[in-house]
DNA sequence: CTTCCTGCAAAAAGTTTGCATTCGT
DNA sequence: ACGAATGCAAACTTTTTGCAGGAAG
């Protein structure tokens, strides 16, 4: 708590309750949440927030470096409370959203063919291992039930 | 024209003219249009086209693997006609999203961390070459009239 | 002839914007 | 006290959906 007042003041954000109450929500999220995810959790201690707050807070840590973005899903915008690039694992099945880290040299570069880079995201897209293993299962089962 | 066709008939995509237009134009955009560009610009050859068709157009051509989408945009989706995996580069200064033709041998595993991996997507976010120069001429300039 | 595609319109969903009020420093 | 953030509602964009008519195999 402690900490993260100092790394607002440090980054010129402006310490306020839903921004503090953003931050650590999403600092303890695992499963890179969307601005609805994290609007609804907080609307719990925070009756009064609102959705356009949650916005413009998202966009105030991310220009100060704190959070990170991602586009990983096409209909809707998410977020990772890591701000250093890593790559990330959408499961097109169950649609969970993993970090993955592999080293990547490419991932580090500062300049790609003349182009000045600030911010790289790697995105694979496929099932995770979870839904693959239970799709074996379920096709055994099929096989079993069958024959 | 008639390889299109081939193409077409290979993966199973019924020909239609909306679809062929489509998919050419697409080939000889280098671009990365949305599905906006591309609405505009077949609808002077087409002035019945709906938006409506080009959406689902463009997602039985990506699923019969002869597109890519790209998501590097965050409000919208973009289109590539080369649907094998590489790079690209979104300019944050003019907008522009080009190719980048770097090997990665990350972008090539079929399997991560135990995840089946269908799909890779690599994005760099930065100021492009044009741009950097035009900027530093700005400078220059500035300083000069300053001073 | 059957299936699937097209076009239109309406609807849905996510995000942005403007403005008055309130809050942080 | 001043500038900046919040909350609310409306507006805007992109994308999806449902359905009737029409075209492809």
């Amino acid at each position: 708590m402690k900490e993260i007042l100092e790394k607002f003041k440090e980054s010129g954000v402006r310490a306020t309750p839903q921004r503090l109450a953003i931050f650590q929500f999403l600092n303890k999220s695992y499963n890179h949440p969307t601005v609805d995810d994290i609007y609804n959790a907080i609307l719990e201690k925070y009756p009064s927030l609102s959705p356009a707050t949650v916005y413009s807070s998202l966009q105030v840590l991310k220009k100060a470096g704190l959070i990170q973005e991602l586009s990983i899903r096409r209909d809707r915008v998410c977020y990772d409370p890591i701000p250093i690039t890593h790559h990330h694992f959408l499961c097109q099945e169950c649609g969970s959203i993993t970090n993955i880290d592999i080293p990547c040299p490419v991932a580090e570069r500062k300049t790609v063919e003349g182009h000045k880079v600030y911010e790289v995201q790697a995105y694979f897209y496929g099932v995770c291992y979870e839904c693959v293993t239970k799709k074996k299962k379920k096709i055994t089962k099929q096989k079993g039930a069958t024959k």
